[in-house]
DNA sequence: GCTTCTGTTCGGCGCGCGGCGACATGGGCA
DNA sequence: TGCCCATGTCGCCGCGCGCCGAACAGAAGC
């Protein structure tokens, strides 16, 4: 690797990092302006179009580093899957730290999921329907879920992960001092997926208790 | 009323309306500008300021309106409740068809619940932890669920509200005609409230099956 | 050793924005 | 009947924005 295409690297990932660090102002990604980013990162609003065409660009090219590091947590959480104690229990704490050492990705990526501009949107909404999927896929190889057909798992899939998207914010957003749950978010999270568990485990195809 | 403000009125439904319509672009309601609004409501810039003084309590105003419009819906389902067919049937048509009624209302709820400006992000937080205690007293007056104490109630009821915001994206997006789901907006956000209500039915307390 | 390619810099163009003060007008009330 | 003020209008200001073309520096390659 040449220096000069490490400096460019650099300067890319600046660029990347700047544009996360602003939304924690409070703003989604749609409101921070090309130059913003550039200055954040140290460089002259021109410059930015040597990385990206475009404010679009940087976006998706932040969910593909969103992305990453989730399928990687993925990994990691699959490969644990026989530690002592519960599954959800060591899940939900390695999510947790990664969450929190990458706290500004996922901070776009919870912003972003429903608010972005057209083409985040599509993108963040691929990378949910993969991530999805592969778990309808592992939890189809579980003894656990043997009586579960293809649609069920598939709508198990889609409310878990659901489920722990829709839980970002609460993960992300610095704690209310004024409002003190009585729970830490490890623990509401965990029981949360362990109702829709137990109710999977207890699904029985057309059942319709109310 | 007076004529005189009878017209305020009309003027000032204009702008909540224009803003709501004006999000349908697929941009956040932070990426919308006041002379947007005044002009698509079909008034001069500065004739905003004698509605609001800024777009952020335009914000606040469209909170309160889809609040009327949610909370009213929660008593139509609550006195629903014993029709026939599943209480989750029913309710869930209720809910799909107001939200169908009142699109850009709940388009605006959608994209701003984590997207928003502070302001607006603490109102529909304060909604939606309103409606969670709300239904979880409901929950508790319910003999189906007897056996579950204060914290599971409040835990089931978060989640419950949790998938239903999570879920109004997919009811409000025009349906993708390249991706068609086997099964209908109803039938899927119906059998995922199923899943939690099962596994609150069987809830044991500290119980870890997984 | 010279060219070339790439990352960066500089100055500037036109636009839409939020905000302001002054002005018009027609209902509301005395 | 006649005044008043709330609603809506007009023109203007300065700003930051996206975008562009020209210029510059330094590493890569012949």
């Amino acid at each position: 690797m040449s220096p000069r295409a490490e400096q460019k690297l650099q300067t890319r990932q600046a660029l990347l990092d700047a544009a996360c660090e602003l939304m924690q102002s409070g703003r989604g990604f749609g409101g921070i302006s090309l130059r913003e980013v550039a200055r954040s990162a140290g460089i002259v609003p021109t410059g930015f179009y040597r990385h990206f065409p475009d404010m679009d660009a940087l976006g998706l090219a932040l969910v593909g580093e969103v992305e990453a590091t989730f399928r990687d947590t993925i990994r990691r959480v699959r490969h644990n899957e026989f530690e002592l104690g519960g599954i959800t229990d060591a899940s939900v704490r390695i999510f947790l730290d990664v969450v929190a050492a990458h706290r500004t990705q996922f901070l776009f990526l919870a912003r972003e999921q429903y608010g972005g501009s057209h083409a985040v949107r599509q993108a963040i909404a691929r990378l949910r329907h993969g991530i999805s999927s592969d778990l309808a896929t592992d939890l189809a190889r579980m003894p656990r879920w043997q009586h579960l057909d293809h649609a069920a798992l598939s709508m198990m899939a889609d409310l878990v992960v659901k489920t722990v998207f829709a839980t970002l914010p609460e993960l992300i957003d610095s704690p209310d001092p004024a409002c003190p749950e009585p729970l830490s978010a490890q623990e509401k999270i965990a029981q949360q997926l362990r109702f829709i568990f137990i109710g999977a485990r207890h699904w029985q195809g057309l059942s319709n208790p109310g």
